[in-house]
DNA sequence: CGTTAAGTTCAAAATTTCTTGAACTCGCCC
DNA sequence: GGGCGAGTTCAAGAAATTTTGAACTTAACG
């Protein structure tokens, strides 16, 4: 066990259960499209019963303290993991956030939605274009009706995907 | 409108109309994390009322023969395109599929599926470990818990959300 | 205040991913 | 068979992304 409040400056590797968990997490990422270095962390972190500090996860992977600080910004901004203070100690523990349905329903407010967001904009953009163009030259209309569909079932979807995620663990 | 059928080599470049629909799908896919490459691929060929060659598509975009030819097959490797043939035409037109169930259940079986293939042998294993370890030493139990439990809901989750998306169009 | 430790930032290096283009395969037609 | 056009492959180059590490900021403490 790593770190106790006097930090005893570990610098222990990895027991084979967290380069497993590592590993598993390693994968998820791909699939969401997070670095590697984001998932170790994270599977550091879950491998453990405490929170950890920074100089823990530092020297539990093979990171640097620059990509350890940015991976770890990434993983609070999505709601992966949270700040914990102890009174009398400066450093800040980390603690994972093992309820999947706020990761999941962070990572889409930070990682997904920004990306949608003028989507209204370019649509309407589209339609016009669609509208001026010779008929002939041929954008059929009913795509771009149907991009329209794509982008109010996506939006009304997104709540009914993180209910039912809401209703896991 | 391009590519009749004894195919007049039209090199015209992109109308606005295509930039926007192209500009459009280069965000989403970024979402799900494929190529700028593939996304105009798709993008062009969205545009068309009618299938376009393999060389349309070049001819459009500013990528060589070999990129055109491996966008091209992710496309139809997760069936967002569909290989279209003439009679009396050697080429193979290319032909969108614009059913955003097919293409998302398409998507999910190549591309997200095979990434958790191996979780029953890997939670196993973690399973294992966590049981072998000096309890003090303390990775939680229900974390390793909790992790089957995301694989079990997971899988039982994606016929449920096909089928929410089956709804839509 | 000045010192020190914790944490962040960012330009440059390392790495990964994507694209190019020329060589290759395949099947069709004469 | 030989030639040709359509399409694929893959090693090398280009581009994008990630990581490093040293300089910087911030705030706690004497």
């Amino acid at each position: 066990m790593t770190s106790t409040l006097p930090a005893p400056l570990s610098s222990a590797s990895l027991v084979e259960l967290e380069t497993e968990l590592i590993e598993l997490f390693v994968r998820l990422a791909g699939v969401v499209g997070l670095p590697r270095s984001v998932a170790e962390i994270y599977g550091v972190l879950f491998a453990s019963p405490t929170p950890l500090t920074m100089d823990d996860v530092i020297g539990k992977l093979h990171l640097s303290r620059g990509a350890v600080s940015q991976g770890l910004r990434q993983l609070r901004r999505f709601g992966a993991i949270a700040p914990v203070s102890v009174p009398g100690d400066r450093r800040t523990y980390l603690q994972v956030e093992d309820n999947l349905r706020k990761i999941a329903a962070g990572f889409l407010q930070e990682q997904v939605l920004p990306q949608l967001e003028d989507w209204p904009q370019r649509l309407r953009r589209i339609q016009d274009l669609s509208r001026d163009l010779p008929a002939s030259d041929g954008f059929p209309p009913d795509r771009a009706r149907k991009l329209d569909r794509w982008h109010q079932r996506t939006r009304d979807s997104i709540p009914v995907v993180l209910d039912l995620i809401g209703r896991w663990e």
